[in-house]
DNA sequence: TTTGTCGCTATCCAATCGGATAATGAACTC
DNA sequence: GAGTTCATTATCCGATTGGATAGCGACAAA
């Protein structure tokens, strides 16, 4: 009957008195006990991720998230409320195992933008085959084209942009990038990295490979270099 | 209680005696009624296919596919048979409405590699600004993994695959294209010409910009020539 | 040991899902 | 005009959905 099936905005502040957030450590440090709901709430958004990526919100199912992760499907009721704000966990978790993973030399303070450019695709690449749900997940939070994909997009993604926009300007006026808008170009380098992976089931099954496989990363970086580079 | 959602295997061989198959022309010529039964048709592949594109096989829902197409749930039964065959029609009405929209001077016989090559990403971008739901299709499609996509990737495809590498590799071959991969160049340059209209939303979101405004459609093409044509 | 917290489950609920069946009624054939 | 076809709908079905409620029972504090 038309009814908005759309995630709705996320009004939550995090702090009034829903079932907790994510923030690692509760308030009284009983130990064992933390420790274990700590597990379950990891297991829970490691299978919704997965579940989220390929099926879609509204394709994937409490039921077969929770039964994935080992909890019957009231757990997720239980810590995090509904469904929806489950999905906005998921994305924070996301980001957030993302971040852990950035290896400390990416500092990109007193090195060569080039040198600096090359070690995050190197590691971009890598995160991609790693993690293909995280591609598959931004595609389908961008198609929903819900209101929390403004959310999404202040919380995490900007900055994000922001973060890469001045090293590729500098390159791009030192002729090592091609002298083209940024935000496209930002784009391009993107999907040039992660859409392999995402599409990854395609590729195997109308080329026949496998673009898991170590040497194929490999040529995958050297691709990107010879493709941008200049 | 792990119930395969995943589509069927395509089993139809498109003669038996299924609710009929989608080319034009039924056997007897009623002109009237064969006329509107063929407006409905694309009514609901129209709806479906946006439908599909945007909350993935699982999450449209039969009833609204045909209501925004105009008709009462019941048709797509008795049109399609089921939801399975109806993406599968969705996926055929897709590659043929693209085939259909491919410019005449499309024939790379004698014309010049970097003219065709040119022409044709003037034209796929094009096409993927006035279609962004064919990427999100695809990418669904891929996602999904089921064994619909083998069916897809040999019907559809492959053959456009095929179709590029020659050309691509003798560029590669003269030094106009990078000479890396051909599986991952080709699928470089087709993420980078069509997934900025797939993730359009994120765009808008995140740089607030139209990436369907014309002008924009065309600074993206220039930076597809800049960036893989040397 | 006693008491209470809280991680977790069992179970119910209304809504919606894809699909099946039977009937309607306008367009067509004769 | 009578009879037939068939595009379309109304309506039912069992299964599954996200969510709500009422606990259970292992652990921790006393």
């Amino acid at each position: 009957m038309a009814t908005a099936k759309a995630l709705k905005s996320p009004a939550r502040v995090r702090g009034k008195k829903s079932p907790r957030a994510t923030p690692a450590a509760p308030a009284k440090a009983t130990p064992a006990r933390a420790r274990k709901l700590q597990s379950t709430r990891v297991a829970i958004l490691e299978s919704a991720l997965s579940h989220f990526a390929r099926r879609g919100f509204e394709g994937a199912s409490t039921r077969e998230i929770s039964q994935s992760a080992g909890v019957r499907h009231g757990m997720i009721r239980h810590i995090y409320g509904s469904k929806d704000e489950l999905w906005r966990e998921v994305i924070g978790f996301l980001f957030e195992r993302m971040h852990a993973e950035v290896p400390p030399t990416a500092d990109p303070g007193n090195q060569d933008d080039v040198v600096y450019w090359k070690k995050w695709v190197r590691w971009y690449i890598g995160y991609s085959a790693r993690h293909p749900d995280h591609g598959r997940l931004m595609v389908q939070q961008s198609i929903m084209q819900g209101p929390q994909l403004e959310w999404a997009a202040e919380q995490f993604i900007r900055s994000r942009h922001l973060w890469h926009f001045p090293a590729i300007e500098r390159m791009k006026a030192k002729k090592l990038l091609p002298d083209v808008d940024t935000v496209c170009l930002f784009f391009m380098i993107n999907a040039a990295c992660q859409m392999i992976y995402v599409l990854a089931p395609e590729i195997k099954a109308v080329d026949g490979r496998d673009v898991f496989d170590p040497r194929e990363i490999e040529k995958h970086i050297d691709a990107v270099f010879a493709t941008f580079l200049r």
